[in-house]
DNA sequence: TCTGGGGTCCTAGGACCC
DNA sequence: TCTGGGGTCCTAGGACCC
């Protein structure tokens, strides 16, 4: 078959419930177990950080493990093993709605770093393999099957192979979806979960995608599913059956054709095989709300810790940015930006500060605050700034003069 | 007992330049 | 004096994803 013709085969790759998973790794007497994953390390867990030292996780009795009935707080859940899942706890759920669906579950906080090591681990065992691989995320990839596998079982032996590999590098499960395009893949993935292979075809279509509900479609989100329903549009299937042009009177050139397409299943965006940051961040909820004015030197000791984070993600990644944005959340969960573009590139604590705090004037402080965020944007590499600066002749910059009298926090 | 933190992409209006 | 249109940048907000 001449190359040109040959039928693309794309993998989606997801690990099973990734970081309950790699905590079970450590804490192996809770296989089988409801564990949640969520909030930060607090005064309940000097138990498992006294072991996480003296290397004897493995024996702390299950007893003295954390469980999320005792949990005091605000904040969401990030992953549960399937055993919690059992009880109706999931992804994105509040901490104190989960508490009350498993008030038995063990309670984690996450620990980022071990998740990171694992993702390294997996995506090298499928760099061995292929170099086409696209990262999304900490847990999940796509992977160009279309010059690895045979054409006559779809991409089912190097899939396989590929959670064999995975496993005995890691110890973890992973399900794989393998179709035509991202977009099936994605959704093929879900299919045979955990520890599953599923295998898409373009006549399975109207068969296995069609009865499914709008929102499995990866970038139909909760409000698209709202307005499809409003619409009468429940599956797929009566999306697909719907005019494109009838789509993008309601929703828009882009979406409206977007929506038609991914009905379908037509799906031609490629593998890309790394990108660049657009933008970075660090934002944090507090454990109360705030007041602009009561809790004035609070704010401003958390804003200045959180440019202080951002401005070390920069250098430390080697990234300056051009951009200064700030993020408020209000009681209520009302939120606002407002940013604002400087001359220069930086990646100063103190020059991100500054221009914070000139955003921070320009936002109402009335009602109180429940989080407060710092974003970068604009972003260059930074060994690629001293060039620029030499090569590129600065355009005459059309931002208005901005007072300078002292930032509000 | 609601609702974390880190991202991407898109839209849309106004400014400004040619 | 009146009247354009294209292109890019800046800002704000929103939807979505992991």
């Amino acid at each position: 078959m001449h190359s040109s013709l040959k039928q693309s085969r794309i993998a989606h790759l997801d690990m099973d419930a990734f970081y309950a998973s790699v905590e079970l790794l450590r804490y192996p007497q809770l296989k089988g177990l409801p564990v949640i994953i969520g909030g930060r390390v607090r005064r309940e867990d000097d138990a498992l950080v006294k072991a996480a030292a003296e290397g004897t996780r493995q024996q702390i009795a299950l007893e003295d493990f954390p469980r999320i009935r005792d949990y005091r707080g605000r904040g969401v859940i990030t992953t549960a093993t399937y055993a919690a899942r059992q009880f109706g706890v999931n992804s994105a759920m509040g901490i104190m709605k989960a508490a009350l669906l498993c008030p038995q579950a063990i309670m984690l906080p996450v620990d980022f770093d071990e998740y990171r090591k694992y993702s390294r681990l997996f995506k090298t065992k499928i760099l061995e393999l292929t170099p086409q691989m696209e990262s999304r995320g900490i847990d999940e990839v796509y992977i160009d099957f279309s010059d690895i596998s045979d054409t006559d079982d779809g991409g089912f032996t190097v899939a396989q192979k590929l959670q064999a590999d995975i496993l005995a590098a890691t110890g973890l499960t992973c399900s794989i979806g393998v179709a035509p395009n991202k977009l099936l893949a994605k959704m093929a993935s879900e299919f045979n979960k955990p520890n599953g292979i599923s295998i898409i075809y373009a006549d399975d279509i109207a068969e296995k995608i069609w009865p499914l509900p709008c929102r499995k479609i990866n970038g139909i989100g909760p409000r698209t599913e709202n307005k499809l329903r409003e619409l009468g549009i429940n599956t797929i299937g009566e999306l697909a059956a719907c005019d494109a042009a009838w789509l993008i009177d309601r929703f828009g050139n882009s979406y409206g054709q977007w929506l038609s397409d991914a009905s379908h299943g037509r799906d031609e965006r490629s593998i890309q095989t790394s990108s660049e940051p657009v933008s970075m961040s660090r934002e944090t909820t507090f454990a109360r709300d705030l007041h602009a004015k009561h809790d004035r030197a609070e704010l401003g000791e958390i804003f200045t810790r959180l440019c202080e984070q951002l401005a070390n993600d920069l250098q430390r990644k080697g990234y300056v940015g051009k951009t200064i944005g700030i993020k408020i959340r209000y009681e209520g969960f009302k939120s606002l930006t407002r940013d604002i573009t400087a001359e220069n590139y930086t990646a100063d604590a103190k020059t991100i500060r500054q221009l914070g705090g000139q955003c921070l004037k320009r936002v109402p402080l009335e009602k109180r605050i429940r989080l407060l965020g710092v974003k970068i944007s604009s972003l260059l590499r930074a060994d690629a700034i001293a060039q620029a600066d030499a090569e590129i002749v600065p355009r005459k910059s059309r931002q208005k003069m901005i007072n300078p009298t002292l930032p509000l926090f």
